[in-house]
DNA sequence: CTGGGGATGGGGCCC
DNA sequence: AGGGCCCCATCCCCA
């Protein structure tokens, strides 16, 4: 537990704090804890006013062709249905956003009214003719606490209640693994870090898989994304329900990590940067890591984020990403960090110890990737070139941020720099962090507003979004040219690109096939490259 | 826009 | 199995 929470629960245990009075008495770091009983009280009486008037409500349960609309993080507060439901969806605390309706049809309208009110009001307010309805839905939807009330009123037990519902409805509903891509939901994943982005809408672990609803049938429940306002949204959702069919992660399968790329675009994710098989994912690491082989460890499932975490002891480092917890802190200066290998480097600043001496010069380092980036400049090696402009930079980082930026718009003007990583006939060296390179780089056209047709969608000529690494931030546009096409002028470069894409790369070279498919673009773009670098070893 | 420093998170190896 | 240590990729920030 954190430190500071635990500090926090010390104190409240032992500074007594009468209501509305506040006793303080500073405890160690000066942490005081001071209660608000009626908080909760008046936190859940102000969003029992918010449903009441649909203020800030985002979720909308329906039952029967009657609407509740509610709030998803009240509902997964108080709901094991809605808990799994949001948290397999959003990776645990981030959701919230977005916008969806959740369909109850096994839930009769009376139950549900009554369950909700329980659930904002913590009093259950039902005629006695209709418990057994309500004892019904609570079972369904994992409100275990109101299951239990309505058991001791009709005096049932729970296993009498077994015999009587089938084993099936005796748990609460599984979220369905029908994967609901909101808006928002997408828009908030692209604004997160990279790292974050590759971790997966993996395929649901075998316990969120749909389960049978009521009658048996599993569309009994479901939620769906509310479609009118995003294509994009929909489209990604529909991706991603193609990977339901697929098995869930082995131990020794790797795929979970990127496989919502590859959901998204599996020709991408076929590429050099995305060995498609075990063996070459090995191979891959083998080569980035130095020859590191991967040694079979057992990985385990994050229950959050459901990413595959693997090496053994690892989980537990990973969840602390999810918890924001910092157990380890600087003694020097306060600072906390989630892991203890980065307090001990964090610790050098204070030791003044630098372990990373350059052989070439009295510099040192903190970190081996500075001594690895500075050895660099030594030797004046860039190996990491631009395809499209032969811009080269001592840093992959660099490169991407170069790509990413879509500061390259000078495309092919330059030549191809003739380094040591070339071969004789300009051609990339196998292994070459040009070759790795080559492929994620390709923009691939794609059309993402075919058939978008909605009143969102915007005149002129088609917006063409580059894929690959910039995916998610093509998903964020294709957002944004959905609800609020008017700020796409920020985005001036796409335009440039959807026009390069649809002309301006004619000006260039000659179109012989006359083919202007987003796909045979994307091939042939590839094969320009691969044809410019025999030009050059010519 | 680029170069450089620093931070973060994941994976491999070892104890 | 859990954790320490290390390396790596990637990201953010600043000059």
């Amino acid at each position: 537990m954190d430190t500071t929470r635990q500090r926090l629960l010390h104190l409240q245990g032992t500074v007594p704090i009468k209501m509305g009075k506040v006793a303080m008495s500073p405890g160690e770091d000066g942490l005081i804890g001071i209660p608000f009983p009626e908080h909760s009280n008046e936190l859940l009486s102000h969003l029992n006013d918010q449903r009441r008037t649909g203020l800030l409500c985002d979720l909308t349960l329906t039952s029967h062709g009657a609407r509740y609309p509610t709030h998803r993080s009240v509902m997964a507060a108080v709901s094991l249905y809605f808990r799994r439901l949001f948290g397999a969806e959003e990776g645990g605390g981030e959701g919230g956003g977005g916008f969806s309706v959740c369909q109850l049809d096994c839930v009769a309208p009376d139950a549900l009214d009554a369950l909700l009110e329980f659930a904002y009001t913590a009093t259950l307010t039902i005629p006695s003719s209709g418990m057994r309805d309500v004892l019904r839905g609570a079972q369904l939807l994992g409100i275990q606490c109101v299951a239990d009330a309505c058991r001791d009123i009709l005096g049932e037990t729970a296993e009498a209640e077994g015999q009587e519902v089938s084993a099936g409805e005796q748990r609460p509903l599984q979220a369905t693994c029908e994967r609901t891509v909101e808006i928002a939901n997408v828009v908030e994943k692209i604004s997160r870090r990279k790292t974050d982005r590759k971790k997966p809408p993996s395929p649901e672990p075998e316990e969120l898989h749909p389960k049978l609803g009521q009658n048996g049938d599993p569309r009994a429940i479901r939620e769906h994304g509310r479609g009118a306002t995003l294509n994009g949204g929909l489209l990604h959702w529909a991706q991603e329900r193609s990977l339901i069919a697929h098995p869930p992660p082995t131990q020794n399968d790797k795929l979970s990590e990127d496989d919502d790329m590859e959901g998204l675009d599996g020709d991408m994710m076929r590429s050099n940067s995305f060995p498609s098989s075990v063996a070459d994912r090995g191979a891959a690491t083998s080569v980035a890591g130095g020859g590191r082989k991967r040694k079979s460890q057992t990985p385990q499932q994050c229950p959050v984020c459901q990413k595959i975490i693997h090496g053994a002891g690892k989980l537990p480092r990973h969840m602390r990403t999810h918890t924001g917890e910092k157990p380890f802190q600087c003694s020097a200066c306060g600072v906390r960090f989630t892991r203890n290998d980065k307090l001990k480097i964090h610790m050098r600043k204070h030791t003044g110890e630098r372990p990373y001496t350059c052989s070439h010069c009295p510099a040192r380092f903190l970190h081996s990737y500075d001594l690895k980036n500075h050895l660099s400049l030594h030797s004046g090696a860039r190996p990491f070139e631009c395809p499209l402009c032969h811009k080269a930079f001592a840093r992959e980082d660099h490169l991407q941020r170069h790509r990413k930026g879509h500061s390259c718009l000078e495309l092919r003007t330059r030549r191809p720099r003739r380094g040591p990583e070339l071969g004789e006939d300009g051609g990339e060296k196998e292994g070459s962090p040009l070759s790795l390179q080559a492929h994620p780089s390709m923009f691939h056209p794609r059309s993402v507003l075919e058939g978008g047709g909605g009143s969102g969608s915007i005149g002129g000529p088609s917006l063409i979004f580059p894929s690959g690494i910039d995916r998610e931030r093509s998903l964020a546009l294709q957002a944004l040219a959905q609800l609020a096409p008017q700020r796409l002028a920020s985005y001036p470069e796409l335009f440039l690109r959807g026009l390069e894409m649809q002309g301006g790369r004619d000006s260039e070279r000659e179109d012989p096939g006359g083919t202007r498919s987003p796909a045979l673009q994307h091939d042939r773009w590839a094969d320009e490259v691969e044809d410019e670098e025999v030009e050059e070893g010519e």
